[in-house]
DNA sequence: TCGTATTTTCAGAAAATATTGAAAGTTATG
DNA sequence: CATAACTTTCAATATTTTCTGAAAATACGA
């Protein structure tokens, strides 16, 4: 890692932190970090020397960024190499997110959830059990449900109104948050 | 693992997976769903057994889930040994997990967002940085405020709200979706 | 207080995950 | 179509995370 900037280190090792702690690659969120605050699109090896990895951990990790829809590939002319460029928006990158989750985790829990209710068949001895996982599976079918939704809105909306909804802070000004 | 019962294996193995998706220990997460579906509070041996693991790892990842509120400790009476029991609401155990994920991952990235807009100081050089980091620092902040405030919602009055507004499924019925 | 039942801790072992780097594969260009 | 530029793969290795089990600590009842 460069020591050009501590800030920007600084912004590299928070960011593959919490990847970390949401089980994503802690080198797939620093790369998704580099490219977020990069003025241009960079190639493998500028993602290899900046972090200091391999070639290898370099090509997986962005490919599974392009993957998720947070990295493009793109190309300058007169030059063969790759070059990788990240989505900038907050807002489109975490439409991207709950897209991929909802396809990666929760679908797969809803299908194992309904296994489970097959499985269970429908002996009294079994009843509070069918109850609890029936609970379960209506609650991740509103997730994913509402993971779908949310992730196909061009513009962030929702969120602001849910803050008002929530008891977001009065204006004490006379205009409005507007 | 006992072969009891197909169902409820298939119940472990799916939360296990899933937990482990996002970054929660499997064993804490199949902990999780065995006192889930648990009628009777269960003991550290009852535990140990069902799931075929060490005192060590029963003990810690019990601890862990007493710690993320998502179970209680109780006891019988006439008896020495600690049992444990899970919260079985969906929603309580939905805010259980918002508040503690808001503490242990939301809370750590606005602070090391804030940090990197310190380091950055106030050169011309740095306003892209400066611009990205702010943007997520306050799509952080508004996540933050809105896993604080469902967590302490007492009903799930929210989520059915929301499917709504995002297009809910039409009611088939005569009236419409008023 | 003592002895016993139970829980907690933690160093070492095992398992899971991530990384490397060199070979194989691919593609563009003269 | 030969070659050079670049990308991808993957077996071996390194690192991180999780787990074990026995020892230490703690709580309980007589």
């Amino acid at each position: 890692m460069n020591t050009e900037n501590a800030a920007k280190n600084q912004f590299l090792q928070c960011w593959g932190e919490m990847g970390s702690s949401w089980g994503i690659n802690k080198t797939m969120a620093q790369i998704h970090a580099l490219l977020m605050v990069s003025d241009q699109p960079l190639s493998t090896d500028d993602v290899m020397s900046e972090l200091q990895i391999s070639r290898g951990n370099a090509n997986m990790n962005l490919r599974s960024l392009v993957d998720w829809g947070l990295v493009r590939r793109s190309h300058q002319k007169g030059d063969r190499k790759e070059y990788f460029q990240s989505e900038k928006g907050v807002w489109k990158m975490f439409c991207a997110i709950a897209r991929e989750r909802k396809r990666r985790e929760i679908e797969p829990v809803i299908a194992g959830l309904e296994e489970c209710l097959q499985l269970a068949g429908r002996d009294k001895g079994s009843e509070n059990f069918r109850k609890q996982i029936t609970e379960l599976l209506e609650f991740s079918k509103t997730i994913d449900f509402l993971m779908g939704q949310v992730a196909r809105q061009e513009e962030n909306k929702i969120l602001p109104i849910l803050v008002r909804m929530l008891g977001g802070k009065k204006s004490t000004k006379s205009k409005g948050t507007s």
